[in-house]
DNA sequence: AGCGAGTCTGAAACTTGTTCTAGATTAGCG
DNA sequence: CGCTAATCTAGAACAAGTTTCAGACTCGCT
């Protein structure tokens, strides 16, 4: 299996990918500042020192730019996770590890987490591809946190959804202010639970 | 333990329930045509013969509308399932074969979910408290399917948040088209394994 | 160096959510 | 009934996402 990969129509060139650092820059920074709202397409397009339209060319949709933050900030976080890896004994336990540490991550900056979580979950079919890409990222971590000795069952694939759709949810209340930090560690655990089932049967 | 009733601030007059109930029926019909972007305050606001202003006064804002809708949608659902409740014999059986039912009528309607759920996935703080009596009645919802003897258990409770977690999020996956409806049946299964795990314990 | 296709820019236009305003209407009350 | 405050209406105005367009620029190629 080869190291994840984009189907990559049209190679770009150095300028351009230049540019596409310097959009997803400037839209981490500006989410940073004042979440969801405060990611201005002209303001966007301003900060990076590119055209509106040049924007829209790379990014089709305000939701599309801020999935594929979120992209940005998955991969940044699955390398730091592979160095430092999970310490705890059961699966489950290490899961919830990994899960509470990439929560920490976002509670330091909690208005890109805002920003990022909210166009992952009001994304439209148009933005599907993109958004699956985030859910693979996501599967992976997790799974890389279970060390399975084989590849996962599809007992443990389902329970691995459930944690993702879990972890979703869960940031989200947090983020609108409906569940506390607390809150969250409570849901990760329990559903963590899962893994230990499919374990022994 | 009295019905559920809201604060109810001043009570309306009778022209002005009428006003709210024409509102929220030109919402959800709009949203059963053609989803959350169909759902066009001006034209919520034609369709209801209410000027623009006052449509904002009931409702402070598109997703606020959404909600309310949403909130009146399971209130009937609750109705209904309180006439032909679930008849498995375990709990968490009861609990997914109750959310199973409602998927199916939300299948119904696919453009009236993606609009409700949009909306409650997008909303900000200062939608929380709509959002949380939604949240209420759906856990009135599951508790009522598990028919516990007594009152439930912190982990019940926490078991209860989980499932929430993953139909919530279950139901974007498949709106947004990235999870077939056997897949959405599958998650909930799973889940709801979590409800036997607090039973033995 | 010069050409053609594709790309980028700057600016205006369009759409839809939201706010504002001035004037009618209505509800509750003496 | 007649008054007053609150509510409602019609419509303009504003904000931010998205689209469009004409002209300038760049890239890959010969």
């Amino acid at each position: 299996m080869a190291t994840e990969q984009k189907p990559a129509s049209p190679p770009l060139t150095e300028r351009q990918e230049a540019r596409r650092r310097r959009i997803l820059h400037a839209s981490a920074q500006l989410a940073s500042r004042g979440g969801f709202d405060a990611v201005q397409m002209r303001e966007v397009a301003e900060n990076s020192q590119v055209a509106l339209g040049t924007l829209y060319r790379y990014f089709p949709s305000k939701v599309h730019l801020l999935v594929a933050t979120m992209q940005d900030q998955l991969q940044q976080m699955h390398e730091t996770l592979r160095k430092r890896p999970p310490a705890a004994q059961a699966p489950s336990a290490r899961v919830a590890e990994t899960l509470m540490r990439a929560f920490r991550a976002l509670q330091r900056e909690p208005q890109l987490a805002d920003a990022m979580l909210r166009a992952l979950t009001f994304a439209d079919r148009s933005v599907s591809p993109e958004v699956d890409t985030v859910s693979r990222l996501t599967t992976a971590i997790i799974l890389d946190a279970m060390r399975l000795p084989g590849p996962p069952t599809a007992e443990q694939l389902s329970a691995v959804r459930v944690i993702e759709h879990t972890w979703h949810s869960a940031l989200v209340t947090w983020l609108s202010g409906r569940a506390s930090i607390a809150q969250v560690k409570i849901d990760i655990e329990t559903v963590c639970r899962l893994i230990d089932l499919t374990a022994s049967e």
